[in-house]
RNA sequence: GCCCAGAUAGCUCAGUCGGUAGAGCAGAGGACUGAAAAUCCUCGUGUCGCUGGUUCGAUUCCGGCUCUGGGCA
């Protein structure tokens, strides 16, 4: 018998942490972040990190883990959430996976196998500096050669994925392309109850920006303002995260205020847009249009769901 | 009241020496399997302000009108 997860996904702004937590208290469930931001401490009102009393005294795992200036990535991210998974499990718990980094919740979801060879980066360093001085068709063109089936579906512009690509084959001997394939015929080991919150285009831009205003006037300036002087620069891949990021211009005196928060809501949609692009072409979820709905239908839709998917049990 | 400059895609503007037009931004769609809140790709028909005239043909030239800036009184 597979063991029970949930996942609630979706794009920002669209009520998923709410509705986990409201789930959560209902069912029996811990929640497990999915979202490579909230993972980092001190990066609490640009994120939209749930309070302690939002928590509502369920535990949350993978939040205020690591420091700013720590590495994040999928495979960490895997690790830490599979160890807690276990965890709620052996407390006779569900976990519910929450978050907008659709990237990571599948490789939670199908137990994609990221190759576990040391990451070094000097030869990463390497290729960046050779599309830098000699332009990207440099990589590409030693890409069509090397595995010609990536080359294909990926864009010579892309240098991160060329790169990545190549150093794959540097460090394993082994095609990007055939990798990716296998990963993609996978099945959950999971019994996988998925839902995607989602809205309107225009509410959903809407409550974008409303967010933004609202994380302006609970001091997100001063939260990015604290972390630069805490000696968190903008190289790192924390304050490259929206909410941080469009706030350096404005600090090295190159823009207004105003123009720094335009900017954060503006990317901020175009995020929500490539979430969306992500969960409707890489996931098969039940999509939940929240637009004429109160808290308590969904909670109740979700229920429902669960219970003729058969995944809460008794 | 007079003079000047504008009026072209949702916005900012370019352009057509007369053959019905194109950039950036916004917006839309897509890719992604160890940076993913990252990185990358694709998509532009709109009474060219209104109205007469010249012309085979006007958004483009000429006249009038309306509106918006700026200046002079």
């Amino acid at each position: 018998m597979k063991k029970p997860l949930i996942i609630i996904a979706g794009p920002t702004a669209c009520g998923k942490t709410d509705s986990a937590i409201a789930l959560a208290q209902k069912i029996g469930g811990e929640i497990i972040s999915a979202d490579s931001m909230q993972v980092y401490r001190f990066m609490d009102i640009g994120t939209a990190k749930p309070t302690k009393e939002e928590m509502q005294g369920i535990p949350h795992y993978l939040i205020d883990e690591l420091e700013p200036d720590e590495e994040f990535n999928v495979m960490v991210f895997q690790k830490k959430a599979k160890e807690a998974m276990e965890i709620i499990w052996q407390k006779g718990k569900i976990p519910v996976l929450v978050g907008g980094t659709g990237f990571y919740i599948n490789a939670l979801v199908y137990d994609n196998e990221f190759t576990a060879t040391q990451n070094d980066s000097s030869y990463r360093e390497e290729l960046y500096q050779l599309a830098r001085e000699q332009g990207p068709e440099v990589l590409y063109e030693r890409l069509k050669e090397i595995d010609p089936n990536y080359a294909k579906t990926t864009h010579a512009n892309n240098v991160k994925r060329v790169s990545r690509a190549l150093e794959y084959y540097h460090l394993t001997g082994e095609l990007f392309s055939r990798h990716n394939e296998e990963q993609k015929e996978k099945e959950s080991p999971y019994n996988v109850g998925f839902f995607i919150l989602n809205w309107s285009r225009e509410l959903l831009y809407q409550r974008i920006d409303m967010r933004v205003d609202q994380m302006m006037q609970a001091g997100l300036l001063e939260e990015v303002k604290w972390l630069l002087d805490n000696g968190y620069g903008k190289e790192l891949v924390s304050m490259q995260g929206l909410g941080y990021k469009e706030f350096m211009p404005y600090f090295e005196g190159e823009c207004t205020l105003e123009e720094a928060v335009e900017q954060l809501k503006k990317g901020t949609r175009h995020f929500a847009k490539r979430q969306l692009t992500w969960f409707r072409r890489q996931t098969q979820g039940y999509w939940i249009d929240m637009t004429q709905k109160t808290k308590a239908d969904v909670l109740l839709e979700m229920e429902q769901c669960l219970k003729k998917w058969n995944i809460l049990g008794e």
